[in-house]
DNA sequence: CGAGGACTTGATCAATTTCAAGCGGAGTGG
DNA sequence: CCACTCCGCTTGAAATTGATCAAGTCCTCG
């Protein structure tokens, strides 16, 4: 096994973890490791030439912007998740980085040759695809209907999820990955609302909040109640 | 080539035409075809046993339902295309007929096995998959900011480009394949404010209603515009 | 120390929801 | 064949949520 993947903290969980270990280091020749700073862009949507890439460590944000400008943040990427759009000439929508992060990126052409020799790859990447489909639909049920404190109740909710580890309880404290804005770009509402709703699940008991950014889960149920869900 | 196949309308276009003629007949040989009425559910959230399917004809939705039992349309599947999460134990949402639909339907067990035996199905699936998640991407975008007025815009000119066969152009006339209630849950918004805007879209010269579900397109450009895409 | 950025808070405003009423067509049963 | 009712739709008025405009605080960094 060849060092990088050696050491890779998501050897066990990306979409590669199911090739042999003579594939992976095939697969590993072609690609190359990148660190992006926070801020740092991966590719913009136009992009003719984007890059593939799975998330070694760090976090990502994929991010549409409308005629004015507005950015819409579409989507969250955590480690081991793939990224870029396999069969469309151009990326769709922006790829930047909310903390510094480790990827490792390929040429489309290589994980296009890497789909077809290795079948079990292509198997792997549709079930993450699905996966994606889940999450963005999950995102849009909660954008679509829900008042601007469910909404909010709710992505604290599953950042609180994604914090733990153990699937069957929830984290009681974490570090939001992202600015108020960045929220209210998500959830579609303002910086403004969010921070004001914020205040009011603090006074009803939901959550605390510590510093800027350290969210206390003071009482799960409530913050589920709140959520709708 | 079985009958069926030989006259499907999406032979060409659904997931299976990637598959050799050989290949196509033992798949189809484990399917069964369906035939759906309005109304009529494929499958329900929660249920275990659910089907894949390519849709042959009609049309259909996917949706969830909120804690209140507010139904939330995620998604409408056009011919050719698949429906089922492969990789879950379980659905996530219900699907149901907005008009009588053809189907094409496979135990689950035996789309999984197709997967293995035909690496070209699993591409194909991979591909369908991302533009799922392309689609589902841009309801999101459209719901999340966008105001009453340029979400409908948006779906009208979508419907528009789904009524015409030709990719260059929109379809000038279409007959709404949701009721008023359906569009409002799919936008996020109230039948009523669907029934006003859409009155508000017609007095601007955008659009001409014929009955209560026919949409002529009087001004493409306009309608665009007001989308604001 | 000053400047800029992220966040909070308050006051006002506008878009959309909510509540309420009524229309018209389709299907039903007397 | 004619009420009668249900359902999808439209329209109006009032209520409310969240957006916008406007300060002002706190922190970090140069």
């Amino acid at each position: 096994m060849n060092q990088m993947c050696a050491t890779c903290p998501v050897k066990e969980s990306a979409a590669c973890a199911v090739l042999s270990e003579e594939e992976r280091d095939a697969l590993a020749a072609a690609g190359r490791t990148r660190v992006l700073k926070r801020g740092e862009m991966l590719f913009a949507a136009g992009d003719d030439e984007a890059a593939c890439a799975t998330l070694v460590s760090g976090a990502l944000k994929i991010s549409a912007f409308d005629a004015e400008g507005n950015e819409q943040i579409l989507s969250l990427v955590h480690p081991a998740g793939f990224i870029g759009e396999l069969f469309s000439p151009f990326a769709h929508h922006d790829v930047v980085a909310l903390t510094e992060s480790q990827l490792c990126t390929f040429a489309r052409k290589d994980i296009e040759r890497a789909i077809d020799d290795y079948p079990a790859l292509a198997r792997a990447l549709l079930k993450r695809s699905q996966e994606d489909l889940l999450a963005t639909r999950n995102l849009l049920e909660l954008t679509a209907h829900a008042t601007a404190e469910a909404r909010l109740a709710a992505l604290l909710h599953d950042f609180a999820s994604a914090a733990s580890d153990a699937s069957c309880h929830i984290a009681s404290h974490f570090e939001l990955p992202l600015t108020r804005g960045e929220i209210a770009n998500m959830l579609g509402l303002t910086i403004e609302t969010v921070s004001r709703k914020l205040g009011e699940l603090e006074e009803m008991g939901a959550i605390a909040r510590k510093g800027k950014r350290g969210i206390d889960i003071a009482d799960p149920a409530l913050l589920r109640d709140i959520s709708g869900r």
